[in-house]
RNA sequence: GUGAGUAUGGCGUAGUUGGUUAACGCGCCAGUUUGUGGCACUGGAGAUCCUGGGUUCGAAUCCCAGUACUCACCCCA
């Protein structure tokens, strides 16, 4: 026989039992967390028409797209819960409830070159909240609330959501006369954790922007001290740009909000560095860090947008949201050690029939599920021994060996597998989850 | 798209002046121990040494090509 290769295609991440039941336990927090904020359940096609998701597009997205022809259809995978959005709310507009809050956990393809933690395939956890022509400020400082809530939901404490105004930067390119160049400088500044402030100079020098304008831009990113005080020397600078003064007003509200929200100053700040690649955030946006692990970059970003739908309606929609990178974040999760997937199995109990007629052990099976306990029985005709070797390697806390003894005494033993104790009971589902 | 590196049982690895039965750990199977797992001991199964070609008396080892994977850049989650 000519046997294949069993190999998984690089970049698309395939876990072992015990870390999937981890990354699955993360992933039902973030969806339950996202529920309790009142956003509602939406799931797209993997697939779309080539022609939706290509709306808008252009540049490296079209680049890194899955695009295939299946008969005369145009198709691609979508490589962002974004667009397919943008293309639900024109397609339902009628039907939906604005503002229109929504969640979606789901696969996203991008046919880039995979490497360390960074996946073709990976889960993107997003939430939006749609205007129906307007969306008021304070939406953008309910935001923080929910990325707070999420994190503290995960088992972190010392983390911090940087929050920036894309106006306030866009302005400042304006009165210096780079708004051409804005995209450009956005995505320098942006890097500057990651390259010091030397490197950012020289990359704003290739620009052939002048030395005053990047004397300007860095002393601007330069400011430092509390949020409040951040924004008091914004207001300082003398700027009288429109779009800059703006966003400032902007950023004030939000940050004033964000406590209203109840989010402590100590895990928010504003960040006049945070930038975000994406072209199309236009006002508020957020970036979170985990401050221990400042290594794993932002681990939850967002921000406003003007108009999330223009390629497929003329309704104006504004919007703000948020994504979290599952896939890559519960990687270097478990990189670091961080998280620990010690959980083997799922099951509470494991029941051991040693007898031909499995219909006591099928039974009790059935009534404990029906209690909530997650049973399973050993169903193969082994040795006893390789039957609780089962059940040690998978580290199920609790087996019954049910036999023609426990049956007709109706008494069975509950065996604790970590310190190999067993307790006496009734034959009872209800008796038995007492115990465990 | 650009650059560098790696490829040996299921997994992690050892294996260079090219030399005959490819080694070790983990895991797997069996036994010591016929209704009680983990520990220990004993035994066992399991390898087209990525693929194709070349050099050589002889290649896991050297050369060429291909493929896959990894890392970095670009960009991004």
């Amino acid at each position: 026989m000519n046997r294949v290769e069993p190999r998984t295609l690089s970049g698309f991440m395939e876990l072992l039992p015990n870390e999937q039941i981890l990354f699955n336990q993360m992933k039902e927090k973030i969806q339950k967390t996202y529920e309790r904020f009142g956003f509602l359940p939406l799931d797209t096609p993997v697939i779309e028409s080539a022609e939706v998701l290509l709306a808008k597009a252009g540049g490296e997205t079209e680049n890194q797209i899955y695009r295939f022809q299946k008969g005369d259809n145009d198709l691609a995978l979508r490589f962002d819960l974004t667009v397919p959005l943008a293309k639900y709310v024109a397609k339902n507009y009628g039907n939906l409830s604005f503002p229109f809050r929504r969640y979606q956990i789901g696969k996203v393809y991008r046919g880039e070159r995979a490497q360390k933690g960074r996946y073709r395939e990976f889960y993107q956890c997003d939430i939006d909240i749609i205007g129906d022509g307007e969306l008021d400020l304070i939406n953008d400082a309910e935001i923080p609330s929910i990325i707070y809530t999420l994190f503290k939901e995960l088992g972190f404490n010392d983390f911090t959501i940087k929050i920036n105004n894309r106006k306030i930067l866009n302005g400042l390119f304006e009165s210096i006369n780079q708004k051409d160049n804005s995209t450009e400088i956005l995505r320098i500044i942006d890097k500057i954790e990651k390259i010091g402030k030397d490197a950012v100079i020289e990359e704003l020098k290739k620009l052939n922007v002048k030395d005053e304008q990047i004397n300007k831009i860095i002393s601007f990113i330069e400011i430092t001290g509390s949020s409040d005080e951040k924004i008091e020397k914004l207001e300082n600078l003398g700027i009288t740009n429109e779009t800059y003064l703006k966003g400032i007003n902007e950023l004030k509200t939000v940050v004033q909000n964000v406590r209203l929200f109840g989010v402590p100053d100590s895990n928010f700040m504003v960040d006049l560095t945070i930038a975000r690649g994406l072209d199309y955030y236009t006002g508020t946006v957020y970036e979170t860090f985990l401050n221990k692990y400042r290594e794993l970059g932002s681990v939850c970003s967002g921000g406003r947008y003007e108009n999330l739908a223009e390629y497929y309606t003329d309704k104006s929609l504004p919007g703000v949201g948020i994504s979290i990178g599952l896939t890559r974040f519960f990687y270097k999760l478990n990189e670091l050690n961080i998280i620990k997937a010690d959980r083997k199995s799922i099951s509470d109990v494991l029941i051991i029939p040693v007898v031909e007629d499995l219909k006591e052990p099928i039974k009790l099976a059935a009534d404990l599920r029906k209690i909530g306990v997650n049973t399973e029985v050993y169903l193969n005709d082994k040795k006893l021994k390789a039957k609780l070797k089962y059940a040690d390697k998978l580290q199920i806390p609790y087996t019954i060996i049910i036999g023609e003894d426990e049956i007709k005494s109706n008494k069975i033993k509950v065996k604790n597998m970590e310190t190999g104790e067993s307790i006496e009971t009734e034959l009872s589902a209800e008796k038995i989850k007492e115990i465990i």
